[in-house]
DNA sequence: ATGGTCGGTGTCCGA
């Protein structure tokens, strides 16, 4: 079994899909896995991904927010979506490929600004989906699966997953609450955490850079929001890895960039 | 301590 997986936020597939086309004939991985797409099912550019072999497409949009789709090589024997915290939000798909591989594509919500849950509804749905995510793997018993879960997670764990681990302890996404419940989630499964499997704790890794940033690639403030997580039962199957950094520079860039990871058994 | 920029259901909301 060969498989290179991306994952990434491209805030609008409608606006963005020149750069995915561009992403996908680069790198061409078997599958894509894009969060924040931002269009009803109808809207989606199917044909497009079409076009370039994406034949099997598992997607599930809404209106103007959120959104996922696993655009595919390889053909799926099914397909699943999850509505977490009992919301009608387009946050999670899933498929099984006839290789056997379970991979699930999450949006975790972003959680607004404030880090405090009784003042803020947006971080109290955040964390509840965190408990959720833990919950529903913690509770399987099927751990020979072979498994993935990657997306934009919204939180950067590691303290070398944001520019200042310091100045950024009571900023949403790097918050302790957060890194605790995301350590649960990750810990539900023996998730294993695929970047940081190729990459030293002690190094600087990110894979979002703010908007609001002057320069995004001279002030460097990011962190590390997008994740591949793998099964136990794929540990030392991930042979290659990459953050690809530059395309944040791209013209018309995402914020985020995708993170590529591919797996020989 | 603050403000800064994006995209879309656009003169607001979510990120």
């Amino acid at each position: 079994m060969t498989l290179t997986v991306a994952t990434w936020n491209i805030n609008s597939v409608r606006l963005r899909i020149n750069l995915v086309t561009r992403l996908l004939r680069q790198h061409q991985p078997d599958v894509l896995c894009l969060q924040e797409t931002k269009t009803i099912d109808d809207f989606f550019p199917r044909k497009r991904f079409q076009e370039l072999g994406y034949v099997h497409q598992a997607i599930r949009g809404q209106k103007g927010y959120h959104g996922v789709a696993i655009l595919s090589r390889l053909p799926f024997a099914r397909t699943d979506t999850r509505e977490f915290c009992g919301k009608q939000d387009c946050r999670h798909m899933a498929v099984t490929l006839t290789n056997g591989i379970e991979l699930h594509n999450v949006y975790v919500p972003a959680g607004g600004d404030i880090p405090d849950p009784n003042v803020n509804p947006k971080f109290a749905h955040k964390l509840d989906f965190l408990r959720e995510l833990a919950d529903i793997f913690e509770t399987r018993t099927d751990r020979a699966t072979p498994a993935l879960l990657v997306g934009d997670l919204n939180v950067a764990p590691l303290p070398q997953d944001v520019w200042s681990h310091k100045q950024l302890l009571n900023v949403v996404s790097h918050t302790p609450v957060e890194t605790e419940l995301f350590g649960a989630a990750k810990a539900a499964f023996d998730w294993i955490d695929v970047s940081r499997e190729f990459v030293p704790h002690e190094e600087k890794l990110y894979s979002w850079w703010s908007y609001r940033a002057l320069d995004w690639e001279k002030s460097d403030r990011g962190r590390r929001l997008d994740h591949i997580w793998a099964s136990p039962s794929l540990r030392g199957a991930a042979k290659t890895h990459a953050i690809l950094k530059p395309l944040r520079g791209w013209k018309l860039a995402s914020d985020h960039v995708p993170v590529l990871a591919r797996f020989e058994t």
